[in-house]
DNA sequence: AATGTTTATCGTAATATTGCAATATTAAAT
DNA sequence: ATTTAATATTGCAATATTACGATAAACATT
């Protein structure tokens, strides 16, 4: 036992859930934005950025890429890190679509 | 060692990882989607809607409290929940926020 | 008061996550 | 070819999560 259900739940569901799952870390979060942040993606720099040391950025990376939030591109020895537009949209309309429900009808509690 | 360095974020970010955290798990995700559907919120019958048993159930409502996601009124010797707005208006807001950033610039990946 | 219904808590086992030192890998620079 | 720089992987300890049976607590019904 301990082990997550995935099977019982629709693909809809747990992909939502995947996605929350891996911005569901104040680090994974911080390393989120300042992706947004900076303009160029040579992002070396997020090892500097974060009180964290680099086999931990580097595990981070490693979770929000899995999820499909970042997508990352070899450029030499370093790796242009960014966000992925898509990712960000389903949630966009998740939430949206969400509180759009929530708006026709009056809440009791 | 191996718990989250909360202390290194900004409020912010902790506070939006608290709200993804908790619906990092499609048991959760599920539970919220149930909420908005039915239209009463007496709603003892997400034990019967879900394949988990009811202390699981009971467990992942606390965190969904917790979080700030739902909210609870005792009706006599059951309980109505229900999903708070705010919440979601807040994770609506990051995201569309986020979304209209990486519009404004051409993502390099 | 006794019984049933609903939800919460406790205890515990299985599993997953977090964080980092040490090390490996890869490519650039010398 | 060596050295340097940037990332990734491994291994491990600490912590957290997931799930559920057993039990408790709170209220309703009889």
């Amino acid at each position: 036992m301990g082990a997550t259900k995935t099977e019982h739940f629709t693909d809809k569901q747990n992909s939502i859930a995947t996605l929350t799952k891996a911005l569901g870390h104040p680090a994974r979060i911080a390393i989120m934005e300042y992706l947004i942040k900076v303009d160029t993606c040579i992002c070396g720099d997020i090892v500097n950025e974060l009180p964290l040391a680099q086999p931990t950025i580097s595990q981070h990376l490693k979770e929000l890429k899995n999820a499909g939030l970042i997508k990352g591109n070899i450029e030499g020895n370093s790796i242009c890190y960014c966000v992925d537009e898509k990712a960000i949209g389903k949630l966009q309309d998740y939430f949206t679509n969400i509180a759009t429900k929530l708006n026709k009808k009056n809440n009791c509690c």
